[in-house]
RNA sequence: GGCGCCGUAGCCAAGUGGUAAGGCAGAGGUCUGCAAAACCUCCAUCACCGGUUCGACUCCGGUCGGCGCCUCCA
C-alpha cells in the first residue's frame, strides 16, 4: 500500500511519487495575519496538519514550508486604519497565530518565512520576469504578468473550461487600465502615499513599491526548496479551495515562466471549506469563530480536531453547535480510555488489545493511505477504545503491541482530550473541605478535587448516602463527575466544556 | 451567465454495482447503595423521477433543494 492523494492538477487520485527518494517538500499556504485566524483558516491547516503527520508516519522525510503573509492590502489598510506601522500591527496577530497553532496541536512548520523577509528574492524574480519579457511595467508603474505569453495558464483551475463573467466580482481593481490585458495580474505594485505612510514600501530596479499577493509564495518556495534540497519544484502544494484561483493558478505561471520548468508543484491539494450554520466562515460575513473564542469556551482541542477529521478534507463542512458538542463528547470518551490504557500498561499484550492492535494499524493505514480519509480513520481509533474497553472490562491488559498502536495513531490524529481527574483510594477523617468551587490554580485544584473525593469515600463508608449524594451534586454542578471505581476508589473528573449535564 | 461540489438515520458523517463504517443523541440491559463511567443490544435503505443492468444508494439523464469559485478570501 502506499499513499494516494487527489491532485487537483489531473482531478484524480494518484500514488505519489516524490521527485527524491523517500523525501517530501510540502508548501502550505499560510495566514495572512491582519487579524486573527479562523477555525475556517485552522480547518486547512489541520489538514496539512494530518498531511505532515501521516507522510512522517510513513517514513518520508518532510521539508514543511509554511509562509505568513505580513503584507497585502489588508494589513496594510488595517495598520493605516490604527494609525501604526505595518510591522507593529502585524507581529501581535503572528504571535497569536502560533499561539492557535500550538493549541490545535499543529506541528510548526520547518520554515514559517515571512513576506516581508523575502522581498530580496521576490525582486529577483519578477526581474527575471522581465527580462523573460513575460512580465511588464505598467501606466502605473505596477508590475504586471502578461498571461498572454503564458500558454499553460489557467490549466489547474481548467480555466479553459470557464467563461469569465464581466463584473462578477465587486472588486474592480482602479488599476484595469493599466494592463494590457484585463486578465493579467500584479507582481509588484508601485508605491503609494499609503503604502509609505505604514512602512509597506521597498526599492526595486523597476520601481519602490511592494509585493503583489502571489509573488511571495513563488519566491519564498523556490528560494527555500532550493537552499534546502537543490530543487526547483515542490512535491506538494497545499491550500483552501478558494486559493486554486487565482492564488496557485498564479504561482505556477510565475514560477515556471522564471524556472523554465514545466511544474513548479508535482501535487495541488485543496481542502474544502468550513461552513457556519450554512455559510462560508468569513470575514466579510461576519460569521467567524476563531480558535481562542473556543479554547475561552472551554473547548479541549482534541474535540476541534476531532470535528475536522470526521469529514473528509474535500467535503464541506457545517460547524453547528450540536456537532461540537458531539465531537466533544467523542473526544472525551477517547481521554478517558487512554488513561486507563496507560494506567494497566503491563508487558504482553492480553488477546483482546493484540487483535485489536492488528486492526487498529492496518485500519489506520488503510484509511490514510486512501485520500487521507480522516473519517475512516478516526473511525477506527474509536473501535479500539470500544476493544479496548470491553478487554480491560474483562482484566486484560495492553503490552507494548496495544500502547504502541494507540500511540501511533492518537500520535497522527490528536484528537483525545485531557481529562483532568483526581483518584483517592483511602478516607481521611481529618479532611474538611468547604469551597464549592474549585480553586483556579492548577495545584490547588487537585487538592480541592482529592478532598471531595476523600469525604465522598467516607461518606459511603459510614454509609452516610445523603452526604455522599450532596457532595456529587455539588461537583456536578461546578462540572466535575464523581466515579466510584471497583477497586474502591473514588474519582472527581472535570467534565468537558460543551457536554455538561 | 460559466465552472464545480453536495443532498445517506434526530444530528454529524464514511462508503460502494451485489442488499449501508464510525461518532453524538435516544431506548433497553449488565455493573452500582443510587449514580457516573465502561460494556452489551436495538435504532436508516441512502432527496425525487426516469433509464442502463441479472442486480444501483453506488452508472447515465432529468427535477427539486443547499453550497462554493469566477483576480488578492483557507
Amino acid at each position: 500500500m502506499t499513499l494516494r492523494l487527489y491532485n487537483t492538477l489531473t482531478r484524480r487520485v494518484e500514488p505519489v511519487q516524490p521527485l527524491q527518494q523517500g523525501r517530501v517538500s510540502l508548501y502550505t499556504c499560510g495566514p495572512t495575519v491582519y487579524n486573527y485566524a479562523h477555525l475556517g483558516n485552522f480547518r486547512t491547516f489541520l489538514f496539512e496538519d494530518l498531511l505532515r503527520r501521516w507522510l512522517e508516519a510513513s517514513g518520508y522525510e518532510v521539508f514543511h514550508i509554511m509562509n505568513v503573509t505580513d503584507v497585502d492590502d489588508r494589513t496594510i489598510a488595517a495598520a493605516r486604519d490604527k494609525g501604526v506601522s505595518l510591522r507593529a500591527h502585524v507581529d501581535p496577530f503572528a504571535r497569536a497565530f502560533e499561539e492557535d497553532r500550538d493549541w490545535l496541536r499543529i506541528r510548526p512548520a520547518h520554515a514559517q518565512p515571512r513576506a516581508t523577509e523575502y522581498i530580496g528574492p521576490m525582486i529577483e524574480l519578477i526581474q527575471g520576469l522581465l527580462d523573460r519579457g513575460v512580465a511588464y511595467v505598467g501606466d502605473d508603474g505596477s508590475v504586471y504578468f502578461a498571461i498572454a505569453r503564458f500558454p499553460a495558464y489557467g490549466r489547474l483551475s481548467q480555466l479553459d473550461r470557464r467563461e469569465l463573467r464581466a463584473g462578477a466580482s465587486e472588486r474592480v481593481s482602479a488599476d484595469e487600465y493599466a494592463k494590457e490585458d484585463a486578465r493579467d495580474f500584479v507582481l509588484w505594485k508601485a508605491a503609494r502615499p499609503e503604502d509609505e505612510a505604514v512602512g509597506a514600501a521597498w526599492d526595486a530596479p523597476f520601481g519602490r513599491g511592494r509585493p503583489g499577493w502571489h509573488i511571495e509564495c513563488s519566491a519564498m518556495a523556490l528560494e527555500l526548496v532550493r537552499r534546502h534540497w537543490g530543487t526547483e519544484v515542490l512535491d506538494m502544494h497545499a491550500g483552501g479551495v478558494d486559493l486554486i484561483f487565482p492564488h496557485h493558478e498564479d504561482e505556477i505561471a510565475q514560477s515556471c515562466a522564471y524556472t523554465g520548468r514545466d511544474e513548479f508543484a508535482r501535487v495541488w491539494l485543496h481542502g474544502e471549506f468550513l461552513n457556519i450554520r450554512g455559510e462560508k466562515m468569513s470575514k466579510r460575513f461576519g460569521n467567524i469563530t476563531t480558535a481562542r473564542d473556543l479554547r475561552e469556551d472551554g473547548v479541549d482541542p482534541g474535540a476541534v480536531r476531532l470535528l475536522m477529521f470526521q469529514v473528509h478534507y474535500r467535503q464541506k463542512l457545517d460547524l453547528t453547535d450540536e456537532a461540537l458538542a458531539g465531537s466533544q463528547e467523542g473526544s472525551r470518551r477517547l481521554g478517558e480510555f487512554q488513561r486507563r490504557l496507560l494506567e494497566a500498561r503491563a508487558e504482553t499484550d492480553g488477546p483482546g488489545f493484540s487483535e485489536a492492535a492488528e486492526r487498529l494499524e492496518r485500519e489506520l493505514t488503510e484509511a490514510l493511505d486512501d485520500d487521507l480519509n480522516g473519517p475512516r480513520a478516526v473511525a477506527a481509533l474509536f473501535a479500539f477504545a470500544t476493544a479496548g474497553n470491553a478487554a480491560l472490562d474483562g482484566g486484560e491488559q495492553p503490552g507494548a503491541r496495544a500502547l504502541g498502536a494507540w500511540e501511533r495513531a492518537e500520535g497522527i490524529l490528536g484528537v483525545t482530550s485531557e481529562v483532568q481527574t483526581f483518584r483517592v483510594t483511602e478516607a481521611s477523617g481529618t479532611i474538611t473541605e468547604t469551597r464549592l468551587t474549585p480553586p483556579t490554580d492548577a495545584e490547588a485544584v487537585g487538592q480541592w478535587a482529592r478532598n471531595w473525593a476523600a469525604l465522598r469515600k467516607q461518606a459511603k463508608m459510614e454509609r452516610n448516602y445523603a452526604t455522599a449524594d450532596q457532595i456529587r451534586d455539588m461537583l456536578q454542578s461546578a462540572g466535575w463527575d464523581v466515579r466510584d471505581n471497583k477497586d474502591g476508589s473514588v474519582e472527581v473528573v472535570r467534565t468537558p466544556a460543551g457536554v455538561r449535564r
